[in-house]
DNA sequence: ATGTGC
């Protein structure tokens, strides 16, 4: 039923299964295809296409592979009017995301410290399932952060406010609304904040490797050979009971307003909906919450580097971007030639502006908006730039990473420590983890291969590659 | 992903 209509693109059109809206349409290169038809993802892209109010597609990006409801690498707008909000399509990890930092260090001056930077690292950003962070908010402090995000954390002291330009919506989306978070939620929150979690967060010391667009990487402050830092983290606990309490009152939700679910992972509520704004309004408190923790953390990041390096690095590192991979965001787009409201659902995928856009940072109003895709521990990482493309063919977005291959069980079962610490070794990479069971999650083989990944999201025009970063030193939850 | 699982 599914067929290629074009190089890199695959489809399955309109009443393969009852109740389709709109055709399936999955980015991915024949091994990738292969890869997602031996689980249940692209039978998810179809199921995603039974929602009301869905436009055009629902898409996937070539990191496909199964998740809750939606697939990872799912991309779908539904009309602001008539359509609808699904937590399934946003995810438990609201705003998890990844954060790019650059140091005016080169590969030669940050080697022969890397041992002890990595443990300073580890001592000065908390990480593990339940880790606790230093910081110790009251409830009424919370409340700020959820409404504030990044800007919360600045005003703090956390970083500078030119920090603040090189995010994604700043940091903060302003229509967070504190009193739409449940209580229980705000308890896993008050001491997680500036904490990095588990599973395939990480912190990565790396260096610049290849330079594919030379003026944009300059014009980004970007050379060869320069030592950068790579953040991957999210909303932690708090957004985990933000996304568990809302999937409970989106199944009640879905009896209520008719919505047929072929899935209830799938649960949903038209967006303009009561419940449906409810869960708008704490969606973008945890994903603030994420933003102020990124912004939390790389404090800590030039506070370590500041402990190795001297004070004076502190303030020569800078933010290049923070993306989120995990989110909805109300943004206006082309459809059938008239500008129109929607709701992009992005789970597992970034969003990717090209030049011009008006959200954009007046700095990457001219490249287009820095998209940071982390490959698996022990492969490299890349940062490209949204094309015209994105904007025609995925709402202004593309992949979020390598993707998966296996699951962590999977990964688990099949992977040995010995070897893959060795096999980490041999490339250089040293590696700092609070748990061996991480690690062989995360281990390259579980995940797909990223080159390949990013490979065709540029063959399609969603993006350019800018950069390729190969990592020195990993810290894992 | 997650004070980890029906």
């Amino acid at each position: 039923m599914w067929k290629q209509v074009d190089k890199f693109v695959y489809e399955i059109p309109l009443g393969a299964k009852e109740g389709m809206r709109v055709p399936g349409r999955v980015f991915a290169s024949e091994t990738i295809f292969k890869q997602a038809e031996a689980d249940k993802a692209l039978e998810q892209v179809v199921n995603v296409a039974t929602l009301s109010g869905i436009l055009r597609y629902s898409l996937a990006m070539p990191d496909i592979h199964w998740g809750y409801g939606f697939p990872i690498g799912g991309v779908a707008a539904f009309d602001a009017d008539h359509g609808v909000i699904t937590p399934g399509g946003i995810g438990f990890d609201i705003n998890c995301g990844v954060r790019l930092l650059v140091t005016p260090l080169t590969e030669e001056q940050v080697r022969p410290k890397l041992g002890d930077l990595l443990d300073v690292l580890c001592k000065e950003v908390p990480s593990g399932v339940g880790s606790e962070g230093f910081i110790k908010l009251s409830v009424r402090e919370l409340d700020k952060v959820l409404e504030m995000g990044a800007k919360w954390a600045v005003e703090q002291g956390y970083g500078t406010f030119e920090d603040l330009e090189r995010l994604e919506s700043q940091g903060q989306l302003k229509g967070a609304d504190a009193s739409k978070v449940s209580k229980r939620a705000k308890e896993r929150g008050l001491e997680q904040l500036g904490t990095l979690g588990s599973g395939n967060h990480f912190l990565e010391v790396q260096k610049v490797d290849e330079l594919f667009d030379e003026a944009v990487a300059k014009e980004m402050r970007l050379s060869l050979g320069q030592v950068t830092i790579m953040l991957h983290t999210g909303s932690r606990g708090l957004g985990h009971q933000v996304a568990t309490d809302y999937i409970d009152v989106m199944l009640k939700a879905s009896k209520k307003y008719g919505i047929k679910l072929v899935d209830k992972q799938l649960a949903a509520a038209p967006f303009k909906s009561e419940e449906g704004q409810n869960y708008w309004a704490a969606m973008q408190c945890a994903a603030n919450f994420a933003w102020a923790n990124r912004q939390v953390i790389t404090d800590y990041i030039r506070k370590g580097f500041a402990k190795v390096f001297g004070n004076e690095i502190k303030d020569q590192i800078t933010v290049i971007y923070d993306v989120a991979h995990n989110i909805a965001k109300l943004e206006k787009h082309m459809v059938d030639g008239m500008e129109r409201e929607v709701v992009v659902h992005r789970k597992g995928a970034t969003r990717s502006f090209s030049a011009h856009q008006p959200e954009l940072p007046s700095i990457y109003g001219n490249t287009g908006q820095p998209v940071i895709i982390p490959g698996s521990m022990g492969s490299s990482s890349f940062l490209l730039v949204g094309l015209p493309g994105s904007m025609e063919k995925s709402w202004g977005s593309t992949c979020h990473g390598a993707g998966r291959v296996m699951s962590r069980k999977e990964a688990i079962r099949k992977g040995n420590y010995g070897t893959l610490m060795d096999n980490l070794g041999e490339k250089g990479i040293l590696v700092r983890s609070a748990e061996r069971e991480t690690l062989l999650e995360e281990a390259p083989e579980a995940y797909k291969d990223v080159d390949e990944v990013v490979h065709v999201v540029e063959a399609l025009g969603l993006n350019s590659k800018v950069a390729r970063m190969r990592p020195m030193g990993v810290v894992k939850g």
